[in-house]
DNA sequence: AGTAACTAGACGACCGGTCTATTAATGATT
DNA sequence: AATCATTAATAGACCGGTCGTCTAGTTACT
């Protein structure tokens, strides 16, 4: 391994140990030192592979970002029998990951645990954020798109709102989620999700959804 | 001034300051000492108010719920011509309070700001917030009933079900505005809220698809 | 061998939450 | 009314951690 390759290694491990980290206690809640003890890296390097801390976080945001629209363009090349079940199953991937059923995309999501903290805090890291919500929102307003010229969806709202009004929607869900600990708010957004895709516009009648809390 | 009264009035005056700096830096994220240089209260002074850091963040929480839910009955309590009516001056509050037509609710909402933050923190600040969650969207199921009851919403899915549903669409909005800068999306979800709310009700016609997934 | 890439950890100034000792104010007892 | 006991409130030290800087040292490629 090259010198280089090796520092780009170390620098990668460090922005995994973080991630996790900034994932459960939050940007400002965990400190360099903790990361870098969890990545076996010595307090005095991290100033040669990030120039501060909030540099670190929009690498740390940047990279989430990338793996994110990358997976959502994995979905989008999957072969799936139409557009509309491409759409559901991204849906989804919030409920239930592929690997383990138990986690979704939800509860490691950075957008749910960082937005509000980011956002009136460090300007840069909030581009970054948001810049990847609305590439996200955008990916997610192509799918409906494609959904409706394939048929398997009906003409409705415009597909970037209807897409914007998605998303906010699972956030929302995830963050309830995450403060209840009771994944039924998940699951009535899934249900939410179905009854929104088939409704018309906003003057016509929408369809029922049905989901449960007690 | 008794001197119990006074002592009390400190109290209220490190709440007050407490939950200004709270709302724009994170629980973490402000210092005691800031908040009671804030409120001129001496450093040694703070664990005479408050047993912990903790503590005064479960205050805090309550303090914000129980002033939250006294503003939502005076809204149930005012003369309006129906329920509906009722309904959608509770989302407008979101969206521009009565005083400042450029700050409503959602600006200075702390389920926005702390959920995420607190539910991986403190058990017991999680446990305050999330309480008061049920409480506030118990009460928009209850708008929503009465709404029904005279006439001025149609049937459609059930209210604590409804309610939630909005409620989190809603906090989704605030988080994206809240990271946009941009307040497009809670007007866009005031007017999804609008037509979600005319969606007919279970439709004995339709079978129930969540449970005839292909 | 020379030079650049990288590591190492001590160090600074400051701030975090917490605790103990002390002063200030009050109410009670003579 | 003067003293005392008790409580209210404060001051400041405490230890550990924060981010960030700096310089000396080690490693590796040219």
């Amino acid at each position: 391994m090259s010198r280089s390759e090796k520092a780009e290694a170390t620098r990668q491990s460090i922005l995994d140990r973080g991630q996790m980290l900034v994932l459960q206690k939050g940007f400002v809640g965990v400190g360099l030192q903790e990361i870098l003890k969890a990545s076996g890296v010595p307090k005095g390097s991290f100033y040669y592979y990030f120039p501060s801390k909030e540099a670190f976080g929009c690498a740390l945001l940047q990279r989430y970002v990338e793996g994110y629209l990358a997976q959502m363009d994995q979905l989008l090349a999957a072969d799936l029998p139409d557009g509309r079940i491409r759409l559901m199953r991204y849906w989804s991937a919030w409920l239930a990951g592929p690997e383990d059923p138990a986690r979704g995309w939800a509860e490691d999501c950075l957008v749910v645990k960082l937005a509000a903290e980011v956002a009136d805090l460090s300007e840069d890291m909030r581009r970054v954020l948001n810049d990847g919500v609305a590439a996200l929102v955008a990916r997610i307003a192509g799918m409906i798109a494609e959904a409706r010229a394939d048929g398997s969806l009906p003409a409705g709202a415009p597909p970037q709102a209807l897409a914007q009004m998605l998303y906010q929607m699972w956030l929302g869900a995830a963050l309830l989620t995450k403060l209840s600990r009771d994944r039924t708010a998940m699951q009535q957004a899934f249900t939410a999700t179905e009854a929104l895709l088939v409704c018309p516009g906003p003057q016509a009648a929408t369809p029922n959804f049905s989901g449960g809390r007690s």
